[in-house]
DNA sequence: GTGGGCTTTCCGGAAAATGGAAGCCGTTAC
DNA sequence: GTAACGGCTTCCATTTTCCGGAAAGCCCAC
């Protein structure tokens, strides 16, 4: 008679767990075997191949014709119901349009979630200076153009949380300290715009202006990045703030 | 001495139950009450409001400050990686804008999943006739000028599902004899381009085109949709069909 | 053939899910 | 003023559903 397996509790609820697996997808891994899907969310495969069944049922995966898993499009329907704004993504749309035949650059939206930025929508400029983001991605708060606008405007505690934790470095110029961040912070209220220069990239600059809802509360952000030393944050500082002002404007009617 | 109360059994996996609350959220009700949520969901409050708070813990979704919940970002995110092509909104995306600034007309652009259409992206003309379609949502296989191309190039099995199912009539003009339906996707294949006329709502006339990808496979569709009677079909096939061809292209590289 | 990686199924035991009831709000009605 | 109402949250005994090791399929590469 085999002997049969003691079956050793589980440590959590269901749902957390379940949910651990979908957060083994990101912008590298958009398609992954179920070895690799339990592997990264630290499950057996029985476990995770019974959770990754329920999913396909109910459209939040599918499967490949290799056996391979990805997120579903049912996924994708819910997420587009998410509240960035509302309506920012569709209402911004035509105005980054009007950005980017302009300029020629690039063009960035994004929110703020958490103590982390998020892109809401990228135009790539033809033959613009490439840049690491993508729609759906995340990066720090402490270094693009959107991201030093919305933490110039996020919740004091928010901003003390930022500040009081080490803060990424990406290039030499790069600000880590918390006081001179303060500074350009102060800055960024003040002017009405922020400057990230070479912080991210050593090739690039970006220019982020504040989008407001009928509140006057900063939603969102916008920002131009360009090739570093191709023109004056100044001059782009103009086109970005009326941008966000015209794009405010569209959002309150 | 209190009567504690008597659990009765729960029917059915334990996923299911809470991926059926997410389904309560649609287009018309993006924020909704966990009363509402368990109404539709048909479950007891208790239990929504624990799945809920396990769904808010992960950032699935958020509550508002009134206490509403409403899709977060993380599934916006999330959804973000979902295989519309792969890719394919950002590639299409500055070709349908050319088409929009050409036109003026109303631009979309569709996938098919299962036996419906899901709209992945949509450019509204200034001035041009008004669609019921909204980014995200869902449309039968049949009426639309997308749909027609997407169901014409789909597996043999989706189009007897369709076409042995009875057809959903929008219009008097909605074509739901299966053999005239038939006759349509013939059409639709030998000539390369749709043409759906007033076939879901009586003042306007959309025409299609299949994107493939590299090996040759209809993987989207991008139509016009113009007010009825205001030019002919086979003029803005020319613009539709150059446009699907471009997007197709430039899918590939 | 056979070895390895990946997937699928099985099943006894136990952890986690369930939902009625009761306690709390804030708002409206009398 | 207070009673009634609708919605939200917490509690806990019961038991349903979930867990995961093991073993069997599958497929490809060597």
């Amino acid at each position: 008679m085999p002997r049969r397996g003691q079956p050793t509790g589980p440590t959590g609820p269901v749902l957390g767990r379940a949910l651990r697996l979908l957060d083994a997808f990101d912008a590298q891994r958009r398609e992954l075997t179920l070895s690799e899907l339990a592997r990264r969310a630290d499950m057996p495969l029985s476990t995770a191949h019974r959770l990754m069944n329920e999913f396909c049922a109910w459209g939040a995966v599918e499967r490949t014709d290799k056996g391979l898993y990805r997120i579903g499009l049912r996924l994708w329907e819910l997420g587009s119901l998410a509240p960035r704004g509302p309506g920012l993504r569709e209402t911004a749309l035509p105005f980054l349009e009007d950005l980017s035949l302009i300029t020629r650059e690039n063009v960035q939206l994004a929110v703020r979630e958490g103590t982390e930025v998020v892109f809401v929508e990228r135009i790539a400029g033809s033959g613009a200076v490439p840049v690491l983001t993508r729609v759906g991605g995340r990066f720090a708060l402490t270094a693009t153009g959107v991201g030093l606008v919305l933490l110039a405007h996020a919740p004091a505690e928010v901003q003390e949380e930022v500040l009081g934790s080490p803060i990424d470095r990406f290039t030499p110029k790069t600000v880590t300290d918390a006081s001179q961040l303060r500074r350009m912070l102060a800055d960024t209220r003040a002017k009405g715009f922020s400057v990230s220069d070479r912080q991210v990239t050593m090739d690039s600059l970006s220019v982020g202006a504040p989008i407001r809802d009928r509140h006057g509360e900063v939603v969102a952000a916008v920002s131009l990045v360009v090739r570093h030393g191709s023109t004056t944050p100044q001059a782009l500082a103009r086109l970005v703030r009326t941008s966000a002002q015209t794009i405010s404007r569209a959002l309150s009617a």
